[in-house]
RNA sequence: GGCCCUAUGGUCAAGUGGUUAAGACACUGCCCUUUCACGGCAGUAACUCGGGUUCGAGUCCCGAUAGGGUCACCA
């Protein structure tokens, strides 16, 4: 009878599923090797959260030696993005996500192809027939307006909405009706025969825990220590948190949609199977579809992956945390992150820091050790949703700029400026050595700076090193009378010689400073502030301010060795002119 | 609303029955210092609540509360 009903639905469907089997055969690996792989729909929009589990799975498979494989699931045509799938690899490549298999920009590599999965549609519907033929799936005529009334009268009645019980109406429909439904043209779906242990049935008494004692009853304050329930529960081991008791799936869910590809449920069941998944590692929002997806498993006779359910990424907004949304926040597009100018590897490591709660402390012992050493574990992953923090990027990111040779750096930003739309003809005018000897100021020696952070602020950062972007923004010291500033910047300009080393330039300084009534140090002139106008760093950032326009500014020695003499002495001019004039 | 997950400073978090409850970011002050940055020192600030188990609970159990997730022919 199944069968007949089977053949009746997939008449073109001729291969056992069993050969599937041997097509796709077990993965030769090592004990302990996981299989891990990142499943996107290509939606169009890329945020933290999908680099966020990338990183997880890729970790995962690569530090056991396992394999991660990138497969496109796209069985829902309604909302696929042309090319999506094309960006969404080449974003995650440049934030440093290597796959071993799967789909990739130009086709597809695995003997577990093919990897996208309205591609796969045979196979999806064979093993449906499989189930149709057992008698644990079956067709659902349906139709949306009715599925919505059902829901309606559920609701009113504050029923668990869905089609479970009596509302599945199609569950034992006899096969003549399906026939005569069929020839009618009448669209239908699959869905899974729920197995659920339901009430009517009996009911079930739901489990207490049990301290380690043993001792069942932990109410004693004659609270109910048992109530009914309508499903018995089930256990799963998640990989992160542990074990979990859920309800049993009761809801018949379809598995199989009107246009022959099946919902993510059956598809990745199929998959994971098929393409020997030993890790299912997925965001949290999946959970509560857990039982759906270990009754599929067990309907098909195969043995579940272990599923690990990473915490959400999570937003502020106002006073309460949110879940990272793609519609309200485009900020958090990796698109972002990108245009911003944030290195991939910060953002990398910014990214493990919340992923692994021992990795800064692994970090701080091993400063240079690249991020692939570091043991990643799930039991040091973070269960609870988790504030994307701007500062702590920030903060990371300018540890990692540091361990990035100027060299590189200048490359990246040159890079970045590009293709972010910047105003890249001085840059490039420039050059890349001008550029590097910039970037490298005050990097090297015990205490190195710390300055940048992220292309756009480095390029805000290192702005008067370039004539066109270069204009005075900082107004002169309090202290120092107008009248000073045209003699302070003409005496300076006397004494300069690009040839002095640092030592001998600051004695030059200091001199100036003190013939014109200034401390020779800052704590002179705290000593006895009626003696002098002001100390050397006000005569310092006179002549600062003059060179890059800002009253602060990395070492201005060593900004004036870059600048060359020619420029040190033609900006000096410009602003003793302008000094002049703001006099008269 | 049902079900599920989560709960330590503003943020990320150590902590697995006995701690003066780590550390990092941010913030504040001081020191170093020609400015800024770096660095050093110091400081503000936390176990959601109520029961229970225990000699002892941030840690175990139950419950409440709060936040989040999910209840589709979306993934």
């Amino acid at each position: 009878m199944s069968k007949d009903l089977a053949e009746l639905l997939f008449p073109d469907i001729d291969m056992d599923a069993d050969a599937y089997e041997s097509i796709y055969p077990a993965r030769d690996l090592a004990e302990g090797a996981v299989v891990s792989r990142l499943g996107p729909s290509p939606t169009g929009f890329i945020h933290l959260g999908n680099l966020y589990g990338a990183f997880v799975n890729e970790r995962l498979a690569h530090q056991s030696g396992g394999v991660f494989f990138l497969r496109i699931e796209d069985t829902d045509e309604k909302r696929e993005v042309e090319g999506a799938a094309e960006a969404l690899i080449e974003s995650l490549q440049y934030f440093g996500i290597r796959f071993d298999e799967g789909v990739t920009a130009d086709g597809e590599s695995g003997i577990y192809a093919p990897y996208r999965q309205s591609e796969r549609r045979d196979i999806y519907r064979c093993f449906v027939k499989k189930l149709v033929t057992e008698g644990k799936a079956y067709p659902c005529f349906l139709t949306e307006e009715e599925i919505a009334e059902i829901r309606a009268s559920q609701e009113a009645e504050k029923l668990t909405p869905g089609i479970y019980g009596e509302w599945a109406r199609y569950r034992d429909a006899d096969f003549d009706e399906v026939k005569r439904r069929l020839e009618n043209g009448e669209a239908f779906v699959v869905r899974f025969k729920s197995c659920a242990r339901q009430v009517s049935e009996g009911g079930r008494v739901k489990e207490r825990a049990t301290d380690s004692a043993g001792n069942a009853e932990m109410a004693p304050d004659g609270g109910q220590a048992a109530e009914t329930v309508a499903v018995c529960n089930i256990t799963v081991m998640d990989g992160i948190r542990g074990e979990l008791i859920m309800p049993e799936n009761s809801m018949d869910v379809v598995i199989l949609k009107t246009g022959g590809l099946p919902t993510y449920h059956f598809a990745h069941v199929v998959d994971d199977h098929l393409m020997r998944t030993t890790h299912v590692i997925r965001g949290e929002e999946w959970l509560s579809s857990l039982p759906v997806h270990v009754a599929l498993f067990e309907a098909m006779g195969w043995k579940t992956p272990i599923y690990c359910h990473t915490a959400v990424l999570m937003k502020m907004e106002g006073e309460t945390k949110r879940k990272l949304s793609k519609r309200k926040d485009p900020e958090l597009s990796l698109a972002y992150y990108r245009s911003e100018g944030y290195h991939p590897l910060a953002v990398r490591e910014y990214l493990l820091t919340i992923i692994n709660s021992n990795f800064e402390e692994w970090r701080a012992e091993n400063p240079i050790a690249p991020i692939g050493d570091f043991a990643f574990t799930t039991a040091k992953m973070s269960r609870s949703g988790t504030l994307f923090d701007l500062d702590k990027l920030r903060d990371v990111s300018k540890e990692v700029m540091l361990r990035i040779p100027a060299c590189e750096l200048a490359d990246f930003i040159m890079d970045w400026a590009e293709t972010s739309g910047r105003n890249t003809d001085e840059l490039k005018k420039g050059g890349k050595e001008y550029l590097q000897k910039i970037l490298d100021i005050g990097r090297s020696g015990e205490k190195p700076r710390k300055d940048l952070a992220y292309g756009s602020q480095i390029f805000e950062f290192i702005g008067y090193f370039y004539e066109g972007s270069f204009s005075i923004t900082d107004s002169r010291p309090e202290n120092v009378p107008a009248e000073d500033i045209a003699k302070i910047l003409k005496e300076y300009a006397d004494v300069y010689d690009h040839a002095d080393d640092q030592t001998e330039w600051f004695a030059k300084v200091r001199e100036l400073a003190v013939n014109n009534g200034y401390a020779a140090k800052p704590k002179d002139f705290k000593k006895n502030p009626e003696m002098y106008k002001g100390h050397v760093g006000d005569v310092s950032t006179v002549i600062r301010i003059a060179i890059t326009g800002r009253a602060s500014s990395p070492d201005l020695w060593e900004i004036q060795q870059i600048l060359g003499e020619q420029r040190v002495k033609e900006r000096l001019l410009k602003s003793r002119q302008i000094s002049k004039l703001s006099i008269s």
